[in-house]
DNA sequence: AACTATTTATAAGA
DNA sequence: TTCTTATAAATAGTT
């Protein structure tokens, strides 16, 4: 449209593309504010140009970090980068946590075993007072937010009605470590008086 | 452009703007591939239709990633909602497992001390009984759905409701569930005797 | 920035 | 839906 055809590709003249750049970026902006009021479309535009300036449209009735976040969820894209390294943080110090509970945990039941086999051989009673550990447990315990119905369930799982999303096959957003376990604390209940 | 000129409205009957919506979307979606060649813009168009259908494009030399990407930094979006909650579920996590490090630790101490002062006096024996303390852990345990060697699992639950999908602008992706405990303490009773 | 000849998009109809 | 086509709108090249 215009006084002559031209072809769809990169406009080699600097001035020229400049130029048409500013025309058919309001063209654009205004087709799809066109759009999305005639056909109530939730749409979302984002133009960088060459020169690394920003434009964007937004349906009004939204927020483009909405239509951002309605597209992630639906195409199950990744969480984007910058969200990415704390997340990954995060598991890793979890994954630490874990190795050391499994490290206490082991000492923990081979003490227990050497305490046990010493009982066996020697008959032996502890003289222990009522001391603070029981008590401390319960405070401990206490501190748990145990809100009795409570379900403890597992993992990250997004998952939405595919048929609202024919283009995509997959709608999960997965974590990259998908065994996000909870734990559970053996402890002795040694009762001890 | 067309056998009549049309008010920028909604328009309201259903399927003049799904016809509408067809032909406008592919002409939208034209125009941006367009510019994006044309001026070497780099572009991403977001469209999510009225029955919640996603259409997209994107400039080909990059991805709608990259752009979101770019777009959250150069506007400094903030760290979208729905990944503050896996963000929070991991400090919980970690929190827990912090937690129970710590009895794990105490509690290991504590056996060491015993097994010490065992050493130290040489004649003593271990005598533990069913105690109170250990029934009312029951209980508390009895609380929570935990089903032997079932994976205990702890959850985030990310559920949203398709039916809402659509029209919605509040469209947002929520916890199933509001308390997401995510761990289970369980103290096995060894009979120490 | 305007202008305007053309091309392109599309509303309404088939 | 898809195709037609009259008409509105966009815009390439010019001023």
């Amino acid at each position: 449209m215009g006084r002559g055809k031209i072809a769809i590709k990169r406009i080699e003249n600097r001035t020229n593309r400049q130029v048409t750049f500013s025309k058919r970026r309001a063209g654009l902006l205004k087709k799809t504010h066109e759009l999305s009021v005639l056909c109530d479309a939730h749409i979302g535009l984002i133009i960088f140009s060459t020169t690394g300036k920003l434009y964007q449209y937004c349906t009004e009735t939204t927020s483009m970090e909405e239509i951002i976040r309605r597209y992630q969820i639906a195409t199950g894209m990744r969480i984007s980068e910058n969200n990415v390294d704390p997340f990954e943080l995060l598991e890793q110090q979890i994954d630490n946590l874990r190795r050391k509970e499994r490290m206490l945990e082991e000492e923990n039941e081979q003490m227990f075993r050497m305490i046990k086999v010493d009982d066996d051989e020697q008959g032996a009673a502890w003289k222990v007072e009522e001391d603070s550990d029981q008590r401390h447990h319960v405070q401990v315990l206490d501190q748990f937010p145990f809100s009795g119905e409570a379900q403890p369930s597992s993992v990250l799982e997004l998952a939405i009605n595919p048929h609202h999303f024919p283009q995509s096959s997959s709608f999960r957003l997965q974590p990259a470590q998908p065994n996000l376990q909870d734990f559970t604390l053996h402890c002795p209940n040694y009762a001890i008086n």
